[in-house]
DNA sequence: AATGAATGAGATTTCATTCAT
DNA sequence: TATGAATGAAATCTCATTCAT
């Protein structure tokens, strides 16, 4: 799950003399995708932010499309690389560890870096030709999530495969909203999984709806 | 909140005939931002499904953002129109109500309407001469659900803010992954709001932390 | 065979208004394309021709590809017209009406018409999306020589369909060679047919082979 | 007329190891024109079929100008040594040294080398640093044509150089058609010599177009 | 109310060529 | 000899917008 898909590490190890441009060139599109969207986003202003030409760009990518690729790749790498960082391992206390791995997505795509917000902002169908390797990416991230929610002990009758989703958007909306709120990722996560957990741990047979509200 | 807010839906209302045109205009506008996004449309492609000439559509709106803002005005009417029809009503059983709004919600966002699919693919500040307006509208519409969320019998340590906002996204995010799934609207809102509701008759809710975690 | 395969007849009726800008579009990409072929040719130069933006062209044709194949179009309809007037008819003196159609070909091609001499210069596989298309035009114009060799008097093992490739070989050659010969394209005309023409009266056409060049 | 042009072909046989790349950087030019033209092929291309890098053919050729004309030259080259290899000499039965010599042009133009079919492809304006000695040296070549038509036992009144410039096109002319015909390329050249040698062995005086005609 | 034609600014992309290493 | 990276000029194409009719 740690492999590394981008074929520019190889590169970096085969040609160590000037590739630090190709580094920049990521950071530069990562950040502008992350800002203005991936249509919003000229190859010009990519290049600006480098120090290159436009056309120099496609040098290193043959498309606007395969850029985004790789930035995608890039940012799910890191986002796993991160993740598995601040997992304490299956087995372990599951809320815990659920709530471990939430702070660091929250933290990854709040704070920490362009490249998991792009994955956030640029939907796989802004970029036609590689429409279809975008969505394995995005799959490969969140087979991470299912692994985790498959360990949680849910009442029986929870559909874990809604739950994950469910968590996922929870999550993944905090990129629209916050700004410069006042909690913390971690804070967030905390209660994020403090919602979500309760809940989930009851049989729905009590059916709650009906003895509580009546009353009221 | 039900005041109608654009004036063109008064006129549609009262000489439904003459608006033909608008009305499809806006529809195949709708259609399209919500399939292909805002950047991703041409006024070309609007005009086409129009059947109306590109440069005619600047008869009825000055430019493409204002036409944006149109779809967009009439997508958070749609909406609140639809889930005030759906709304028990404030004072009636608060999570009952709750559940029935989402189920209206995620119906209009999955099935129902281009309209308020564009609401939801479209993030304001691609159209920047009208993106305070976008946002405005998008408030009105949260408002709602703000008032709702007001009313639920929340622990007291809950932040109802937080709550609302994890709330709008897992629903949101549905459209995303639902293509063709095998639950209905009104099936997804069940299980979400069972995933949000606290039901005080389930004993794990009494510091489930340490007592489930500590054993395994 | 004379029926007009352009949609922009059809358009020139339709709007009769201003689109005399077309015929000037097309007649200018004609007149490049033929003179420095289709490669060497930019859409710049084409609407500089035209007293046109570049922008421009791709409101009457979606690609460069598709301007050329238009020109290919009208190239062909003119040399199929051209000829067709020229053509004594099926059934006359069929050497002299094989004359008569190779004078008109070679004066259009040689002096009369860029479209046509577009046809001979600019090779269909240099427009990769209407390859397909540019062949089919060729084809169609050939079919009229074939037509026409078929009814010639010639001997029974003679292969016509190599006779035909052979004669319009040597015949499109001669936009190669000839920029202001001394020979009128009817004189052209004349001595390619008595070099293609076995005349019966003529001794030497027994078996000449054998008689002439074992006295050397 | 069989002096070698270019001073590489001498290398090439002096040190053929240490010409490897040179040479593979000209297969690989020679086919790539043959088959996508002069403008069509990029210099990566050329590059890519030659395991080099694009700048590495800057070391070799100072345009991609001047690698057409180095491609032109061997073509020439090898056509005249084939040729002449073919060629039963002055003096032999003429219309048998011109079958011999036009099967070896077809076979060379349509099976043997691309470095032939570049000469027929690519028109001299298209590389305009060097299209004059592309002209002399396609002018090298017809010579020796002319040479072997001024042999031919020709009516008095048959015009030799339009003889000849028809019958070139005529050969030349198969390359568009044929990929994989029936005939052989001797088979081709009988067939063509055929064609041309019996009319033209009799004056034209016989004026057979009255005689012939009005009987039918 | 609508249209057909065009504009113009700017987008992505192409590619022969250069040059320090 | 050769290379990897980049350049820069120019190419094709896009598209929201304008405007006389």
């Amino acid at each position: 799950m740690s492999q590394q898909i981008l074929a520019k590490s190889d590169k970096a190890a085969a040609a160590p003399r000037a590739n630090n441009r190709l580094d920049r060139l990521l950071d530069a599109a990562a950040e502008l995708f992350a800002v203005k969207g991936f249509r919003g986003t000229t190859m010009r202003e990519i290049a600006a932010g480098t120090e290159m030409l436009p056309g120099s760009i496609y040098y290193h990518f043959p498309s606007k499309d395969e850029l985004l690729l790789a930035v995608y790749e890039e940012g799910v790498n890191r986002l796993i690389a991160r993740i598995e960082a601040a997992d304490p391992g299956a087995g372990r206390a599951p809320w815990g560890r659920l709530e471990a791995v939430l702070a660091m997505h929250l933290e990854t795509i709040l704070d920490g870096s362009a490249y998991a917000q792009v994955i956030n902002r640029v939907l796989p169908d802004e970029a036609p030709k590689v429409t279809t390797r975008l969505i394995a990416l995005r799959d490969l991230y969140e087979a991470m999530v299912t692994e985790i929610v498959a360990e949680l002990p849910l009442a029986p009758d929870v559909d874990r495969s809604l739950f994950r989703l469910f968590l996922i958007g929870a999550a993944n909306h905090a990129h629209v909203w916050r700004r410069d709120g006042p909690r913390s990722p971690a804070g967030l996560a905390a209660e994020l999984v403090r919602l979500f957990r309760l809940p989930s741990e009851c049989p729905a047979a009590i059916n709650p709806d009906t003895t509580r509200e009546r009353s009221s």
